[in-house]
DNA sequence: ATGTGTTTTTGATATTGGTCAAATAATATT
DNA sequence: AATATTATTTGACCAATATCAAAAACACAT
């Protein structure tokens, strides 16, 4: 699926929005460890994984790498707190496996929306759904354990845990990989 | 500030736009503890603080009260887990401080952003701030510990400090309302 | 196959912050 | 003002999880 495809998926497009969008964008085959974007840096480009896997992640004040959040096949990705509002952001984009994504500028992301409300439209949309991962995230977090942020995992993202190191699963729920470890270890 | 005055901070409104946006909206002075929504119900208003003080909490599995965030003046509210995807929230929400709001159906919403692309615009916008202040708690909750957190709250929201209890304060930084009283003890 | 680097597991210990209970302080009600 | 209610503080104790260190398992390149 291609992301005008999934765009279509949540409304349907007219067909020369469809084509405004794939023309405006550029497919890429990127490798793992790859960096789409930058801690301290405006975020250039929104992405669209076709296929692959990307961690969100910072360097704290200890300077600890912490995964804040992963994105699968079919997410939009972008550093939410730099790419819309042109400033520098807080986190890296890394490319866990060799990937296939869809870039767009922010200008040209820009015009679209100014030439099509459509794109406003469904730009929303994918905002809010990201707004309830983010806030789904946060319960997790607050004031649970850490055999419950695993559960969490287990239940709302499964996929991940073939698919990611169990460090920055660890890290993603805010325990320590050892503590992680021993969760497992039992049951 | 009324809430067309707050939208028109951050864009500038075709006055009709501005006008339809008043006419459908509702004025309201509500008093400290009422609940603008209800966990497992689907929110049926957004709403816009002018003057007051809200508080989005919810029940974990325990049955504790658990704060997830505060909104002040100039601020939207809803259940953004519920309001734009017609679904039952999570979340309960409630006046801590007598208020006055404005509100407006999700229908009257609809028809907004089918007119008036202004809309959708701002729309995204505000979803964008939201959605960047939940990743900023994030952040703050990830291990950070108890001093940190509360030092977060210090630096980017002071002005809670002298309007909410300690207990909630306690709550949203996810520690115990003991453990924040001996921080403050300190120092 | 062998060696090198990385990830995960296991163990021992330390520490933070939670829990429970009671005292004090602040706020609301009669 | 007196009383009841609610919020905050303090103390003693304990549990969960972090830390540190080392071993084991695994992955990858030569």
């Amino acid at each position: 699926m291609n992301f005008v495809e999934y765009i279509n998926s949540l409304v349907s497009l007219p067909e020369n929005v469809a084509d405004e969008l794939l023309k405006k964008s550029r497919k890429q085959n990127l490798p793992k460890h790859y960096w789409l974007s930058e801690a301290g840096e405006i975020c250039q480009k929104l992405y669209f994984v076709e296929k692959g896997l990307v961690r969100w992640f910072y360097y704290n004040a200890d300077g600890k790498d912490i995964t804040d959040s992963f994105g699968v096949e079919n997410s939009f990705i972008t550093a939410f707190d730099s790419f819309f509002q042109r400033k520098p952001s807080r986190y890296f984009i890394e490319l866990l496996e060799d990937s296939t994504v869809y870039s767009m500028t922010y200008a040209d992301l820009e015009t679209l929306f100014e030439n099509f409300p459509e794109v406003e439209h469904v730009s929303r949309l994918i905002l809010i759904q990201i707004l309830e991962q983010t806030l789904d995230k946060n319960a997790a977090l607050q004031f649970q354990n850490a055999q419950q942020r695993y559960e969490f995992i287990t239940k709302k993202h499964p996929d991940l845990l073939q698919r990611v190191s169990l460090g920055h699963i660890a890290s993603y729920l805010g325990i320590t990989q050892e503590t992680l470890s021993r969760i497992r270890a039992k049951k």
